[in-house]
Parts: structure tokens; C-alpha cells; sequence
DNA sequence: AGCACGCCGACT
DNA sequence: GTCGGCGTGCTC
């Protein structure tokens, strides 16, 4: 390893800094100098801001202006591999290089001085006066053998109060020490919990072992169908990366399943791994920043941002879920956590695993194309198989208005109850009604700040945007006509669904899952367990239950509408909807008892649901390639969308129609842009949303083409400007 | 991002 | 005359 340069006090350095400047600031090294990825505090006006020594300044100022760097921070220098991911982030994303180290820096009090704390642990002599509550506290820490606690855990497990410890601490009995505040996490084992893996495992964990044991970049596509233990087998790939004394990383899409997860990790390597999510505290944030960064972290399970952290030796990544679209950052930087995770180990040297039972199609064609290893696991534990699927055509069906539930499944239902087995009733909308309708007028209530409709929640009582989270109270009159009475809820959502199955089901135990209705990750985890314990006849869910839940009991998936998300042209609904209904179909019969899945549709001789039924995924995506061949579009194309805002409709679309006349830098790459069309969605919280596509070839060079055409603009007033490079959503 | 500078409209 | 609106520019 090359060390990095050492700048000489008073050596110009230049400093990138999280403030929004677009360029490098050079200042005079402190005091005992300094290297090259040092975190400072630099002074920049009247202020004192947090920076990154990037590498000699380049003066070409006035030099008089020079102000020194005022101190090192005591953190972890930022390695050189760390600065080549956060630029080459950067450019592809054509995201400014500040904002990239916003995203590496996001955790509190990193200039702070390691701030400590007391801790007790036993010392040599014995007290003067031997008391009942001084032997409990002697007793406690002898119990522990040397582990040292704070007074308050102390004198809690002891069951004594704090001043029996200090009198003890007094006579030398109990010792008093500093401690760093931010403690290292507990070291994994990787020989502690190994389980008996199948064959299938087995071949699949040796191949990936095989990978880690090079010590080279390289990605595998772990393919596996629902409930075969793609799991098991990546924690191996884990255990082999911590043998190496490498740390490892597995990114989970869904903050709700952190916490199972984090049990099966605690199983197989005996500790729990670093947490990181949004929902951490400030002050554990800090403590696996600083501990990422000095080796005191082998293992983070965390979501996307976890992929900024400023591991020292990262071996391996794991992206559990790998087609999650919740890997797409959509606010701020906008960044595939995915990709980015593949770029990010191209550059440390790390293996990345893939992990999906319906992988994207980018991910599917880098493997055909022998970008990405390949792996499948093909057989399911025990004796459970993937269900039998087949469809509903509702065009035959005899079902009355407003209902949703068919004769047919009701049918099913019913068997699958006098057996004692649970069904799942499946709905991708939450709320009680995604529209509601004045019968009078026919307006239909919309969001005040969104162009989105309002959807009715029952639950809450409420309308509720589920665009920008704007909720008001059901009105009495209709907001256009004003009359009374007349405003009805059109379609179902899933409490809905919830009161026609409590009538169409009146002894079933029903259970509802979704998102809005737990207030937290705890409550339902809980709820969760309680159902698949048999605390359910009927489960009623979203796209919840499709990631990853087992229910054993479960033999029945019906699909209330499986068209939903067939419809428009975004040219991804197919391929998402053919994810969720594999993923939801995967949740019937991972037990014993072979599962069925039914999908209520209108056009079962569309391809896609076609390609559900018969389980050909190889033929869909075969076919959903051809398309996009065709088409020249993701994956074998390349896209950006410029999204412009503005408080001023106006000025959004003068400034959208002056960006498509002056296309020349892209022409100059065979480029072609469209628009300006009103965004997906057209107006948020206030803005008016205005959206430009760009299509090139594959290898065309886009970003910079980009950069060069909207830098001849200057954005005035209120206007902002964001470009999305691989948009995941695009007609 | 902040913060200063600076140039036009409604007050004392 | 001056207070204050926020457009523009600078920060080593």
C-alpha cells in the first residue's frame, strides 16, 4: 500500500468541503502537517466548516488570502479508494463532488473530540465493611469477569444505588475508568452458528467463497426462487470475508426487515452486526461511522446510505433484493444503490453479491452477457415447491358492484379455511378507496399541492396524498359542487378489501398488513409474528408481504388485480409487475403443504401474466429484452431525465422548450432528446414539475454531453435543475 | 449553505 | 431621506 502524500505545514493542500461549492478551496497545512484524506475543520468566512485534505492546493490566487487548515480531526483518515468512488460517483451521477461528501459524512459530531465516559470495573481490595449491597455489586462484577459497565448498568444489576458503587469506588474496591464513548461491536464469529446447508447451498456458498478468497472485484448474480435460502448461502460469503479479517456490508432495501434479519445474523456469527439506517439514533450513527472507519465494525446490514460509510478494508457487499426499486435514491443525490454498490467494489477490490429471486433486467443481462457471474439455487427447503398458479378471468366472472372478491376465490378461500390453513388476500393499494368521486359533479378529490388524488383512509379517518404526504379531513360537501352526501369511493384499497372479506368471510380471523397501519418497525414485526403463528384465518396485505415474511400456515395467495401496473407505458410496469406476483405467489407453501396462487385478471392472455402462470422466466425475459433492444432502451440503451421545477409554471416549460431547441452538444453523441412534458408527476409540494428525456446509445458518453448542454443555461430565480441518470420509471 | 453587498420601492 | 425587499457573488 502506497502511503498517502504528507503536506509540510504551511504546504498549500486543497480542500473539498461539504459546503456547496463547486470547487476544491486551497489552504496552508496545519500545525505538524498534515496527509492527503485527513478530515479537517477549515475556517471559510466567519464560519468553520468540516473538509477533506484532497491533495496539493493549486494556487493561482492571491496568496495573501491563504488561511490555514485549523486542526486534523481525530477520525480515520478517508482513504484514496474512498475518494475515487465519491469522484467517480460524482461524475456518474453528475452529482457535485460536495454532495457526495455530504453523503460519505452523514453522521454527527465528527469534529467533536472523542468525547468519553465512566465505566466501573472490579479492583484489587477488599471493603472495609462488608454490607448486603456491596457484596451484590462485588458479586455482579465478578459474575460478568471483568467487564467494566456504566455506573448506571451497575448499579442496576446489582440492585444498589449509586452512591453504595462510589463508596466502593472510594475504598479502591471498584475502579473508575475513561472509556471511549464510541466502543468498538462485539467481533463476529464466523465458526458459530453454521448451519446444515443443502446441496444446492453448498455449491452455491462454495462458489462464492471461492470469489472472496480471490480478493478481486467481481459481482454474482444469486438467483434463487422464493424460500430456497439465498440467505444461508450469502451469510457464508460473510463468514469467509470476516476469516480474511475483510469487512462486509449487505444492503437491504426495507428498514422493516432489518430486524429479523439481524436475528438470523446474530444466529449464524453469535453478536449483532452495525444497524444502519434512517431510523438509528445520532448517537449510534457516530459510533459506527468512527467504527467502520477503524475496523471496530466487520459486519453493517444497513439500507442504501450505508454504502458511504468509510469502511478501511470492505471485502465484500451483499444487495439483498437487488431489483428493490427503493435502491433508487428519488430526492437529493440521485444514485442506484446497486450500481453505485458495483462501482464502489470495482474500485476496493470487494466481491458484490446480487441477490434476488426476480432480478432486474439490467442485472439478468449483465449476466448473460458475462458481466456477472451467475448462480442459481434451484430447489426449495423441505418438501415445499412454488405454487400452483392459474388465473381468474373476471370477465366471466358473476360479481356484483364494488366488489372485488370473485366467486371463484371466495370458493377457494373457503376450502383452504375448513382445512385450517391461512389464505392471502394480496392488493397493491393502501387505504380504503385510491379515488373518490362526487356523484353529483363528478369531480374527483385531488391534493392541493400535488396534481395526485387524494386517497381515502378510513383508519385515519382522513384523505390522504400519497404523493406528498398531505392528509386533510374527509370533506361533507363536495369541494366543487357543494353537495351533500354525494361523494363515493371508487375502487378498492386494501381496508376495502378488509370489509368485503369480513362480509364475505363473517367467521374468519382477519388480519390486515400494511405499512400505515403499525406504527412502527416493532409493532410490526410483532404483528407479523402473531399471523404466522396462526393468529390469522385471512391475511389482507400490500406489497408488504411480499418481501420476505414466512408464513408457514399460508397455502393460498389470491391476487385481487393483477393487472395493476400493466397498464401505461411505462416500459418497467411489466417487469415489476411479473417481480411482485413471483414474489407474492412465493409466499404460498413454503411449509410443508404445496401453496396455489390465483390471479384475478381481465386479459389472461396477456404475455406477462402468461409468463406469471407457466413460472417461464427466462421466456420473459427473453422477450421483455427483445422490446427493449428494439426500443434502444435500459438495459441496452442509455437515459436521463432533467426534472425542472418551479414555483412559476411559466418559467418551467420557457426553460424546458429552450433546452430542447438548444440540443447541439447532444446531437454532437447521437443523442436525441423529448419534451418538455409535464413530470410524472407534475407538480409537488407546491413546484410545477417539467421533465426532459435524453436517449442515447449504450456507450455513448452522456453525462459529459449533459453537463456541456444545461451548462449553457443560467438558472434564474426560484428554477432548479436535477438530472436523474438511469430513471427508473420512462415513456 | 450562509453572509455581505447593492440597487429599487414604501415608510418616517 | 432611510428601512428593507431579495438578486448576485464570494468564500482559500
Amino acid at each position: 500500500m502506497d502511503e498517502p502524500e504528507f503536506f509540510e505545514e504551511g504546504t498549500l493542500v486543497a480542500v473539498l468541503t461539504t459546503q456547496p461549492l463547486d470547487r476544491f478551496l486551497d489552504y496552508k497545512a496545519p500545525a505538524g502537517g498534515c496527509f492527503r484524506g485527513a478530515f479537517v475543520e477549515v475556517p471559510l468566512g466567519p464560519r468553520k466548516v468540516l473538509g477533506v485534505v484532497w491533495g496539493a492546493g493549486k494556487g493561482g490566487f492571491d496568496i495573501a488570502k491563504a488561511r490555514s487548515v485549523n486542526r486534523v480531526l481525530d477520525v480515520a483518515p478517508m482513504r484514496d479508494e474512498m475518494r475515487a468512488f465519491l469522484e467517480r460517483a460524482a461524475e456518474y451521477t453528475l452529482t457535485p463532488l460536495h454532495a457526495m461528501l455530504r453523503l460519505a459524512t452523514r453522521a454527527p459530531g465528527l469534529s467533536d473530540p472523542p468525547s468519553m465516559r465512566k465505566v466501573y470495573r472490579r479492583g484489587e481490595g477488599e471493603p472495609d465493611r462488608q454490607t448486603d449491597a456491596r457484596r451484590r455489586v462485588i458479586e455482579t462484577l465478578n459474575d460478568y469477569g471483568g467487564l467494566a459497565f456504566t455506573l448506571k448498568e451497575l448499579s442496576e444489576l446489582a440492585g444498589v444505588t449509586s452512591s453504595v458503587v462510589k463508596g466502593l469506588v472510594k475504598q479502591g474496591v471498584v475502579l473508575e475508568e475513561d472509556t471511549p464513548r464510541d466502543l468498538p461491536f462485539f467481533r463476529l464469529d464466523p465458526e458459530h452458528g453454521g448451519k446444515q446447508l443443502t446441496e444446492d447451498q453448498t455449491i452455491g456458498a462454495d462458489a462464492l467463497r471461492a470469489g472472496v478468497m480471490s480478493g478481486n472485484y467481481g459481482t454474482t448474480l444469486l438467483r434463487g426462487v422464493t424460500g430456497s435460502g439465498k440467505t444461508e448461502v450469502y451469510l457464508e460469503a460473510v463468514a469467509e470475508t470476516l476469516r480474511m479479517g475483510r469487512q462486509a456490508l449487505v444492503l437491504l432495501p426495507e428498514i422493516a426487515l432489518t430486524a429479523e434479519f439481524l436475528t438470523r445474523v446474530e444466529e449464524r456469527f453469535g453478536t449483532k452486526p452495525a444497524e444502519w439506517h434512517s431510523g438509528v439514533t445520532m448517537t449510534e450513527r457516530r459510533r459506527i461511522w468512527k467504527m467502520v472507519g477503524q475496523g471496530g465494525a466487520q459486519l453493517v446490514i444497513g439500507a442504501r446510505s450505508a454504502l458511504f460509510l468509510p469502511y478501511q478494508n470492505l471485502g465484500l457487499i451483499v444487495v439483498d433484493e437487488e431489483h428493490d426499486t427503493s435502491y433508487k435514491q428519488e430526492d437529493g443525490v440521485l444514485y442506484n444503490a446497486r450500481d453505485m454498490t458495483v462501482l464502489r467494489a470495482s474500485i476496493c477490490g470487494a466481491r458484490v453479491v446480487l441477490a434476488s429471486a426476480t432480478p432486474s433486467l439490467e442485472s439478468w443481462a449483465n449476466a448473460e452477457a458475462g458481466k456477472y457471474e451467475k448462480l442459481e439455487l434451484t430447489s426449495r427447503y423441505g418438501e415445499a415447491v412454488l405454487p400452483e398458479m392459474r388465473t381468474i378471468d373476471m370477465r366471466v366472472e358473476d360479481i356484483p358492484r364494488n366488489r372485488w372478491i370473485s366467486p371463484s376465490l371466495q370458493k377457494a378461500v373457503e376450502a383452504r379455511m375448513e382445512r385450517g390453513e391461512q389464505a392471502l388476500l394480496f392488493i397493491n393499494r393502501r387505504g380504503y378507496a385510491p379515488v373518490t368521486i362526487c356523484r353529483a359533479c363528478g369531480h374527483q378529490i385531488g391534493c392541493d399541492h400535488c396534481d395526485a388524488r387524494m386517497v381515502e383512509h378510513r383508519f385515519l379517518k382522513r384523505l390522504v396524498c400519497h404523493q406528498c404526504g398531505e392528509t386533510k379531513p374527509m370533506p361533507e360537501v363536495c369541494p366543487s359542487c357543494q353537495v351533500e352526501d354525494k361523494l363515493a369511493p371508487v375502487g378498492p384499497g386494501v381496508e376495502r378489501l378488509a370489509e368485503e372479506a369480513q362480509a364475505v368471510f363473517p367467521d374468519a380471523r382477519l388480519a390486515v398488513l400494511s405499512s400505515d397501519l403499525f406504527g412502527s418497525a416493532r409493532a410490526l414485526k410483532e404483528g407479523i409474528n402473531a399471523i404466522a403463528e396462526g393468529g390469522a384465518d385471512i391475511i389482507i396485505g400490500t406489497q408488504l408481504v411480499a418481501k420476505g415474511h414466512n408464513f408457514p400456515l399460508l397455502t393460498l395467495v389470491g391476487v385481487i388485480d393483477a393487472d395493476l401496473g400493466l397498464q401505461g407505458s411505462d416500459l418497467r410496469a411489466a417487469e415489476r409487475t411479473f417481480q411482485l406476483m413471483r414474489q407474492v405467489a412465493g409466499r404460498a407453501g413454503r411449509a410443508e403443504k404445496r401453496g396455489e396462487a390465483m390471479l384475478q385478471t381481465f386479459q389472461p392472455e396477456h404475455p406477462v401474466i402468461r409468463a406469471i402462470l407457466v413460472g417461464d422466466e427466462v421466456g420473459f425475459w427473453n422477450a421483455e429484452a427483445g422490446e427493449r433492444r428494439q426500443a434502444g432502451v435500459p438495459p441496452y440503451g442509455r437515459m436521463a431525465g432533467i426534472i425542472l421545477s418551479s414555483p412559476d409554471v411559466q418559467q418551467v416549460f420557457d426553460l424546458g422548450n429552450a433546452l430542447a431547441r438548444n440540443d447541439a452538444a447532444l446531437r454532437e453523441i447521437g443523442a436525441q432528446v423529448f419534451g418538455p412534458a409535464p413530470a410524472p408527476i407534475a407538480r409537488v409540494r407546491g413546484r410545477h414539475r417539467v421533465r426532459l428525456l435524453v436517449k442515447a446509445d449504450k456507450r455513448a458518453p452522456i453525462q459529459a454531453a449533459i453537463a456541456k448542454w444545461t451548462g449553457q443555461f443560467r438558472l434564474k430565480g426560484d428554477i432548479r435543475l436535477s438530472v436523474d441518470i438511469d430513471p427508473q420509471s420512462f415513456y
